[in-house]
DNA sequence: TCACAAAACAGAATATTTTTCGATTATTCA
DNA sequence: TGAATAATCGAAAAATATTCTGTTTTGTGA
């Protein structure tokens, strides 16, 4: 599962997973090496799935989808069948954003981007709350985004 | 702060925070256009910032980052100078991928992505609780990740 | 309804980038 | 050391992005 990556190919990354708009040209430069080994690299990066896919990021504010929640989900029971259900309904749900099976008091943390309280309300309570085998949620609204970012540390 | 899009400007941006390699003749096919209305399109998109940047996302498996914790944190008061250091030093940890503050029984909700469980370890001890103004720590570990986007609903 | 202005659109050119290819250099391992 | 493999380089070819010009559509006010 895990894959060896040498420092040129963690380069390579930080650059990518920054701004994937950079060309090769760039890359190589800003690495100091030319175009084909860049080139190479990216190709074997994508193709081994290191780099899973390239996407742009949009200004929630603007589009007005202002309302971020998260909540924390309880299930009826932690058997296997159940969580199935779960997973296979929030997968379709595209206000759900993240989805984490976690250790401690709950079971799931769910991260929901809506446009209002509003819509919020209604995703709770024809959505969410509606998929068979959920016992409790317990929702935080966030009325602050402090950071955001897609870039994990390599 | 808002933006008023138009049908053709939402089928752009839901195909490119999917997939953003799609080239602008790609696009125009999939939504019955020519190349300079998309082309003139998604620069207007980006220079108006709906389209705030373009990234890669890599496989934290893939790269050995396999451990992602949720911790919620209180601080001592909440006021706008105790605050204002938390986000400061947030927001230079790179291990801190997101950093809401929140309506609740705690104050912010981070998601931080590490190595191990040595490395948060050694993260909640030498970087978070160090945080001047910090007060508790309660952490929630990742056992499964059902689901991950960046894309949001439009 | 008409005239006008502004925006959106199409198609062709030009420039840039990506991709491919053969040759050279470095690295690994017996 | 020597042979085999992998990585790198430079240049040409292909594909894509960008720019430009002209046309069509849309919206507005008289």
């Amino acid at each position: 599962m895990k894959i060896k990556i040498d420092d040129i190919d963690k380069k390579i990354l930080l650059l990518l997973q920054h701004d994937s708009t950079l060309t090769y040209k760039e890359i190589a430069k800003k690495i100091n090496l030319s175009l084909s080994p860049v080139h190479d690299r990216i190709k074997r990066l994508e193709q081994e799935g290191v780099v899973e896919r390239y996407v742009g990021i949009l200004n929630k504010k603007m589009l007005g989808v202002g309302l971020t929640v998260f909540s924390q989900v309880t299930l009826i029971r932690q058997t296997r069948e159940v969580s199935q259900i779960f997973d296979i309904a929030i997968k379709q749900l595209p206000e759900v954003v993240e989805c984490n099976f976690v250790s401690g008091s709950f079971d799931y943390l769910l991260k929901i981007i809506v446009a209002d309280m509003e819509a919020y309300h209604n995703f709770h309570q024809m959505k969410l709350s509606t998929i068979e085998g959920v016992s409790l949620i317990n929702s935080f609204f966030v009325m602050s985004e402090v950071k955001s970012t897609t870039e994990i540390m390599l």
